[in-house]
DNA sequence: TTGACATTTCGCCAAATGGCGAATTATAGT
DNA sequence: ACTATAATTCGCCATTTGGCGAAATGTCAA
């Protein structure tokens, strides 16, 4: 129910989504969802206590990743499912389109760019 | 997003778990979570817009099912993964063995019993 | 057509959820 | 050490959600 729970947030699933294939920082994720990052903090937070999402900290950033193979079923199942039947949706491909572009930004400059605002 | 939204309750999936392989109507699915029948009611409206599930009127009863073949993929491997995913709770399989009995009374005792409460 | 009854809809309340900004923590650079 | 800054935690508020009982709806039987 913890994965199910998850999963019944649109913000969290965009998260799930933007994963895909590659690992953001925090502030990567922030800038594509647009909110603030204490609401985002706490979305990762959920889905990390749900085994969706793996979290590694390097200098002064936290990325996060899909889980490993190790995962549950149950888990990697979810994420499967997830991936697989939300992905074409209009805010999934408008989400990939901005990606791209946070992507070409290095995260120290993206960072520094939303404390201005 | 409205298949995750449905499935984020957790009567809503003992629901989904009941219906594992037979049909049942409000009245028996009343019985086995013990709640208002106006609750689930609203339960199964939720589940139904969702297309997690699907019903019949036959008589005096409305009885709920799983959906077809011709059902979404989504929605079916949605239901797939549930019902894998979480057959095998402390909860489902309670409610596995509280339905045992339910099914041995037919439904119209059944809807009279629950009116003398 | 009237009455009985299964289900749904409506109106309400309490609890849970998602959002923000401020305060806190942890890390890096000077 | 001090400052800057990335992320999290905390406290708060507005909205949503799940629950109930009462009223409405739809069906069947007398």
């Amino acid at each position: 129910m913890r994965i199910t729970k998850a999963l019944a947030d649109a913000n969290r699933v965009r998260v799930l989504l933007a994963l895909q294939g590659r690992e953001l920082c925090v502030c990567q994720i922030t800038e594509l969802l647009g909110l603030a990052s204490s609401t985002i903090s706490k979305h990762l937070s959920v889905l990390h206590q749900a085994g969706l999402i793996e979290s590694r900290k390097s200098e002064r950033w936290v990325y996060y990743r899909q889980p490993d193979a190790t995962a549950s079923v149950a888990v990697r199942e979810a994420i499967d499912w997830v991936q697989k039947s939300l992905a074409d949706t209009l805010q999934a491909n408008a989400d990939a389109k901005k990606l791209k572009n946070i992507l070409k930004v290095n995260p120290t400059a993206l960072c520094q760019r939303q404390i201005r605002r």
